[in-house]
DNA sequence: AGGGCTCCATGAAGATTCTCGTCATGGAAG
DNA sequence: CTTCCATGACGAGAATCTTCATGGAGCCCT
């Protein structure tokens, strides 16, 4: 398992690495968030670990930035900051768990399996379940309460790509960058008109809504 | 794993049907090829092994009704014409192998094992191979020796079936039905215009043909 | 071996279909 | 009251799919 930590403090650093080679995982360093971000960018990881707080650029910022550009690497968050707000701004900005400090190793480390274990049982599903709605990545079919729905191309992708985020925010960057391939603001409702359109085919008729506005933030799906 | 017999010969049927179950396989028997087509295309099959000739309906016409209607289930074609070419016609109407009797059960079990183990892994494939073509069905992508190649929808399904079927001749019948979803002849040479594009793509530009015509008969893709 | 016939390959072109994005208005939320 | 979001309608553009027509290759029969 190849992992990232993003810590400022050289001794934590140190210890993670070690901590890390002991239970047989290989563990870069990054000192700053930065150089956090080009590793991340570049690197194949298979999870972060990054601490909030760092020179040059936070954590929230690094993780948001490499959501925006289609990053899914699963992110365990660090951070002295242990309030409920704080850990929900954490996850919001595209983390995938949040351990204070001060904290024991073998919590981490078994949280960063869990997400590891998480991430590649994802990779090899073709098929994404949320609540009832299901989309199968081979055939390109939707269901809903067993009930075949047709989308078209660019609903079907942001579709998935609302399934693969399920259950965390996804902003309209996010949107724009990975279903959208715009690397600007088009400056118009576009992300807006086609979740319309997409909840009209995937919510009426149907009595739970799934497709949740996050007012100011996004859009999140999530299933009862 | 289900087996349909078809076979006429009373006496060899029941003893296909005990020595499959002391295998541990569960075998339905047909004595005649209406029944066999009605069963096969009712039922559910691993495998099927039929006998060529049989009353009201012989083996091969069967097998070709079944393959025209898109069942791909594998096929061991069981029959006293051992001759080469009678083993040619018999692979080319939708066979996946060819044993001539008399035959040993231990070989025909072995052979039926892996055209079921064959199937199966084909199913959970997300990733076609032959030769240096390669069709990848989640990401919906072709490369062939490395080089990303653009295909348009219908030449997509088009590929995607002649790979699930490479090695044995698709015919055109075979693929209005399963790529086209036309139950009747179109009386155009639809078919031929796709392939000859198809052909354009794929072949082009590469120094092996793998998209090969079987005259009178259909297409056949064959990597070396 | 050759002529004739059938089958297949391929270029071009047209038309339909379908999707996408924009705008504008109305409504909900804070 | 202001900002943000939802949604209906519309128009334009793109792109794919077919069809047609012609040329070429293969096969069979004499």
């Amino acid at each position: 398992m190849k992992i990232l930590v993003m810590e400022d403090d050289r001794e934590a650093a140190d210890y993670l690495k070690k901590a890390f080679a002991e239970a047989g995982h290989t563990a870069h360093v990054a000192g700053d968030g930065e150089t956090g971000f080009a590793l991340a960018d570049a690197g194949d990881y298979d999870v972060m670990v990054v601490d909030r707080m760092m020179p040059r650029r936070d954590g929230l910022s690094v993780i948001a930035a490499l959501r925006s550009r289609g990053n899914t690497t699963p992110v365990l968050i660090l951070s002295a900051l242990g309030e409920v707000d704080d850990r929900v701004t954490g996850l919001r900005a595209g983390g995938d768990d949040y351990l204070t400090k001060p904290y024991a190793f073998s919590e981490l480390l078994a949280r960063v399996e869990v997400l590891n274990r998480r991430a590649s049982a994802r990779e090899s599903e073709t098929v994404y379940r949320v609540g009832d709605l299901e989309l199968d990545r081979l055939s390109h079919s939707i269901k809903r309460a067993g009930r075949e729905i047709t989308l078209q191309p660019r609903e079907f992708r942001l579709l998935e790509y609302l399934m693969r985020h399920a259950g965390q925010v996804v902003t309209r960057t996010m949107l724009l960058e990975n279903v959208w391939d715009y690397h600007f603001d088009p400056q118009t409702n576009v992300i807006d008109v086609h979740v319309s359109r997409l909840r009209g085919k995937i919510e009426k008729g149907f009595d739970k809504p799934i497709l949740h506005t996050i007012r100011g933030a996004g859009y999140m799906l999530k299933g009862g």
